[in-house]
DNA sequence: CCATTTAATCCCATGCTATCCCATACAGTC
DNA sequence: GACTGTATGGGATAGCATGGGATTAAATGG
C-alpha cells in the first residue's frame, strides 16, 4: 500500500484546484493513479484521504465488525462520505465545498502525509494540531509500538 | 540495520546543499542508497536523520494502532514530519528551509553519527551540547550497562 | 423537447524551483 | 608524484505548481 510523508502547502486558486503534491501521487499505487478518496476525518477539523484503494480496504476492515451491531452501523457511516475525486492533467482535485467548510480552508492547503493516509489541514489550524500533538508525545511520553518480532 | 559512527563537518552551499558524509552513505542499507530521511528532533535543536528504511519501519508500527485512537492520532503526526531527501549525484541533499531554521543552520553542517540514526547540527550549538553531555555523564556519574553475557 | 445559464472539465501558457550534469579543488593513497 | 574518491561550485534543464481561457457537460426554466 502506498506510503504518505512530509507536509507539502499548495495554494488553492479561485476555482477549488489544489495540486496533489507529486511525491503523494508518485506514492500512490497503480489501480489508483487516476485520482484519490477523500472524506472528512471523524475528530479533526481537517480532510482525510488516500488512494482510491482504501476505499476497498476500509470497507473489508468493516465488513470484519459483527453485523448489526451499533459500532459497524457507525462506522460503516464513513463508507457514505468517501468521495472519489479525480486529477486533472496536471495533477490537480477539486475539493467539494462541504470538506472545504470542514476543515474551513481558504487559500491554501496543507497535506500532511500519515504513512496509508493523508490529511488536508488549513495552515494555521495545522500548526496549532501539530504543537498540541508533540505536546502530548512529550509530556505523556508516548512511546512507538514494536517492531515484529517473527 | 545501518550504523552512523563519528563526526564530521561539511559546508552548506547557497543553494542550501550539504554533502552527506561519504562513511554515512556508505553505512546505508542497499534498500536506502537513494536518499535519507530527515526531521526536526523532538528535545533538541538540531535535525535527526536516518536511513529511509527507517520512515518505513515507523510508519509500519504506527499502523498497528488502531484507526481513530487518540495515540495513533499523536504518533501519526511524526509522519508528517518525515522528510524523505534525495542524494544528487554527488551524494548531497538540499535540507528544507523549515530544519534549517529548527537547526539555526547557515553555512555549515555538523553530521554526527548516534548509531542507527544522525544528527546535523550547527557547529558552534553542537560543540556547547558535547559539552553540556559530557558534564552531565560527569556531574550525575552515569554508567553504562554491560554487554550481554550469551 | 429545446434553450439558456451555470458549473465542471480540459487544454495550454508561465514562472519558479529542484534536479541533473559537468567542472574544479583538495586530500589521502599507492 | 600520479591517481582515486570526496567535497564543492555553478550553469543548464526538466518537472512541478499555478493561472486563465476555451470547451464540454449538467442543471434549470420555458
Amino acid at each position: 500500500m502506498a506510503v504518505f510523508l512530509s507536509t507539502y502547502v499548495n495554494k488553492i486558486d479561485r476555482k477549488g484546484r489544489v495540486s496533489v503534491p507529486a511525491a503523494f501521487r508518485a506514492a500512490l499505487t497503480p489501480v489508483s493513479t487516476k485520482g484519490i478518496v477523500a472524506y472528512r476525518a471523524v475528530k479533526l477539523a481537517a480532510i482525510e484521504g488516500g488512494g482510491l484503494d482504501r476505499a476497498e480496504d476500509l470497507s473489508r476492515r468493516i465488513d470484519r465488525l459483527p453485523e448489526l451491531s451499533d459500532e459497524r452501523d457507525a462506522l460503516s457511516a464513513i463508507l457514505g462520505e468517501l468521495r472519489p475525486l479525480d486529477f486533472d492533467g496536471e495533477g490537480r482535485i477539486v475539493l467539494p465545498t462541504d470538506l472545504v467548510r470542514h476543515a474551513t480552508l481558504s487559500d491554501a492547503a496543507v497535506f500532511v502525509g500519515c504513512g496509508p493516509t493523508f490529511q488536508i489541514w488549513e495552515p494555521e489550524r495545522f500548526r496549532r494540531h501539530q504543537e498540541e500533538m508533540r505536546a502530548r508525545i512529550r509530556e505523556r511520553g508516548l512511546t512507538l509500538p514494536p517492531g515484529e518480532t517473527p
